[in-house]
DNA sequence: GGTAACTGGGTTTTT
DNA sequence: CCCAGTTACC
């Protein structure tokens, strides 16, 4: 067993002070890059060791990857489960709870957990009988009603306020959502459907219980709580509920890097704490070891202050080079300045997987993508669009998730639309004829149910019915997973041109669920830590492969690169378009911006374009001038080094003329008159 | 009555 | 690229 002194090695008075806190709850005010996991995990070890059992210390992350990564450092590998400290994501932790006492929360053994999308899908078929569609005025979508309801649920407040602060295009509909979100309780629950803001409310619910809030209190003597600034509020009452006197609890966070308000999160419940356990001791990390001290420099200015908590941070890694701001004419001219650097960079020794690019949205990257395919620079991208989202794995997933959860409406619906001849009426009439929730099975009814069917379809459909009934009835998860696979190949065949490819994937999604003790923990795995790639399932297939990479900001938290690149710095991109209305929506931008920038080791390359296509301010057109985004202030400026990009040489001498010339050759083309040589007007 | 195929407009961030 | 609205077919 490693104690916690090979752990202590190496760490500074400050981390030393919050390792080895005692008694009150404690808060760490940890900048980036100052050592935060490494103290958080050598609290988590240093606390076994002075004697509470390891099993009885829980530590909570909001990323799966977060949290592997502290239990692996924190403990032996190989550890026993009774030696192992308890760790997870909120939305992991609180579906272990449910999943072990699913019948005192009403739930079928095998609930299905839902993602954001499915919540969108079932706000889509609700929205009808709600007075949401063909008002003739925009109206909110099915994506804009699942946010607003889960911005309503993780902030804990009433539609009307949610709407008037965030969404006030909707007012006209909010009496609408009110009776479409009052159906979608009711419809979750028949259907045995559990979405991400379930898990935490039933946490919630079962803590805040007598009897049972006492005996789940009672499994933990120490809670870590990572990232705390993240959490929304029924997150922040989970915590509170867990330790009601704040004994035992550790939460370590920045308030600078608040970066989830869309998501209900706020800096404001970190600074709440204080509040709240009025003994709570802060220890602050200051000490950055990450950033070159031109780089910190830059970030210190571009850290959004506040009251009471400021956090100032400097440089353990000596000099370097000063971040560059490249002005590029366009975003064309932006990739292939980027492409230019991140050679160099790689000629000078810096493996491509040690950079990084970082993007406010997803598809800012796509040019830049496309200029790294043509100059042959491998890269991968995380954010964005995930493999879940493709529509053959939400077939296979709704397809499993039948097998699970027979019960499971939504899963139906979309297999049943799969299948060539059925759209969403047909879909719904026979899924009202298998009555799903009433026993013995729905498959029971099938039968029955298909003759609403054309004849021409029942065939195909019927026979993807009944691979799935005997699917459910197999015993093992690896049968499961194969038989459910099996039944989707030939409609997936018939959907898809290119369902070669995709079945392919399916092959990998339908290996790696096999390795599930259950088809629910296989997907509800898959749901709550969706692979970013079909690559991940596989684990890593060529390691010794170098890969360029490209991140939204959001998806870099807490990671770092030796040289990082942040391009679109122009208003509109950075900050987005999206945030400007509102001064909370700028104040995240820059804490996001904040983020991007303390990502970067020894050099940042930042690129504004002048130009951009599609941008969207008042009064632009299609190509718009941009303007440098807000955040480099001329204070930001003067801790950096701005440049210029060279402007894209024309090829040849204006061509206007040449134009023209085509044009009268066309001309006499169509001319039925006597051809005439190219003429002059 | 219902589905498929086409067209035109819009696109943040994620457990 | 996804969604809504429209039209053409069964």
């Amino acid at each position: 067993m490693i104690g916690s002194a090979g752990l202590l090695d190496g760490l500074n008075d400050e981390q030393l002070l919050a390792v080895r806190h005692v008694g009150p709850p404690l808060l760490i005010l940890a900048g980036a890059g100052t050592g935060k996991t490494g103290t958080l995990v050598a609290r988590a070890a240093w606390l076994r060791d002075s004697g509470i059992q390891p099993s009885r210390i829980l530590l909570l992350t909001f990323t799966r990857r977060a949290a592997d990564d502290m239990l692996a450092r924190a403990q032996p590998p190989g550890a026993a489960a009774a030696e192992r400290i308890c760790g997870g994501t909120f939305h992991a932790v609180a579906h272990r709870i449910i999943r072990a006492h699913a019948e005192a929360f009403a739930l079928p053994p095998e609930f299905s957990v839902i993602d954001t999308a499915d919540v969108a899908d079932v706000m889509d078929t609700l929205r009808d009988a709600n007075g949401l569609v063909g008002t003739g005025r925009r109206t909110p979508r099915a994506a804009a009603c699942a946010e607003i309801y889960s911005r309503c649920v993780a902030t804990s407040s009433p539609l009307e306020e949610v709407v008037a602060a965030a969404y006030p295009w909707c007012e006209p509909f909010t009496d609408q959502l009110a009776s479409l979100f009052g159906d979608f309780l009711g419809y979750k629950r028949r259907h045995g459907l559990v979405d991400f803001d379930d898990l935490l409310l039933l946490w919630r619910a079962a803590l805040a219980d007598d009897a049972a809030g006492a005996a789940l209190r009672g499994l933990f003597d120490a809670v870590l709580v990572d990232e705390y600034q993240d959490v929304n509020a029924v997150q922040a009452e989970i915590v509170r509920l867990l330790r009601p006197g704040g004994a035992g609890l550790t939460c370590v966070g920045d308030d600078a890097q608040a970066i989830y308000a869309f998501r209900g999160a706020g800096p404001e419940h970190l600074r709440a704490l204080a509040g709240w356990y009025p003994d709570l001791q802060i220890v602050r990390l200051t000490r950055n070891y990450r950033s070159r001290r031109p780089v910190l420099v830059l970030a210190n200015e571009l850290r959004p202050h506040f009251d009471g908590m400021a956090l100032c941070l400097s440089s353990q890694r000596g000099e370097g080079q000063l971040p560059m701001l490249i002005r590029c004419h366009d975003e064309a001219t932006q990739a292939r300045e980027i492409c230019g650097r991140v050679l160099d960079e790689h000629e000078a020794g810096v493996r491509l997987s040690e950079q990084a690019v970082l993007v406010r949205a997803a598809q800012h990257s796509d040019l830049l993508e496309v200029e790294l395919a043509a100059r042959g620079i491998p890269f991968v991208k995380y954010g964005g669009l995930r493999f879940t989202e493709a529509a053959h794995v939400k077939d296979f997933i709704a397809a499993a998730r039948i097998v699970a959860n027979p019960a499971d409406d939504l899963a139906w619906f979309r297999v049943l639309r799969l299948h060539e001849g059925i759209g969403p009426v047909l879909a719904r009439r026979a899924i009202d004829g298998l009555r799903l929730t009433e026993p013995p099975t729905p498959f029971a009814r099938w039968q029955e149910a298909c003759r609403t069917l054309p004849q021409r379809c029942v065939a195909a459909v019927s026979d993807t019915v009944q691979r799935l009934a005997s699917a459910a009835g197999l015993e093992h998860t690896n049968d499961r997973a194969g038989a459910v696979l099996a039944a989707l190949r030939d409609p997936l065949r018939a959907r898809y041109p290119d369902s070669a490819a995709r079945l392919a994937d399916l092959e990998r999604l339908a290996d790696a669920a096999a390795a599930s003790p259950s088809l629910h923990e296989a997907l509800v795995q898959l749901t709550l830590d969706p692979p970013a790639a079909a690559s991940d399932l596989a684990g890593r297939p060529r390691l010794d492969e170098d890969f360029l990479v490209i991140s939204t900001m959001h998806s870099a938290k807490g990671l770092e690169w030796p040289v990082v690149h942040v391009p679109q710095l122009a208003d509109g991109a950075v900050p987005s378009d999206m945030a400007l209305a509102s001064d909370s929506g700028l104040a995240e931008e820059q804490r996001l911006f904040y983020v991007a920038v303390t990502r970067a080791r020894d050099r940042l390359y930042m690129y504004a374009p002048l130009r951009m296509h599609h941008y969207r301010t008042p009064s632009s057109d299609r190509h718009g001038y941009a303007q440098l985004t807000r955040f480099l202030t001329r204070a930001a400026l003067k801790h950096c080094e701005v440049i210029d990009a060279e402007p894209p040489r024309p090829l040849l001498a204006p061509l206007a003329p040449l134009a023209a010339a085509v044009d009268s050759q066309l001309r006499s083309l169509f001319s039925a008159a006597a051809p005439r040589g190219p003429d002059t007007a």
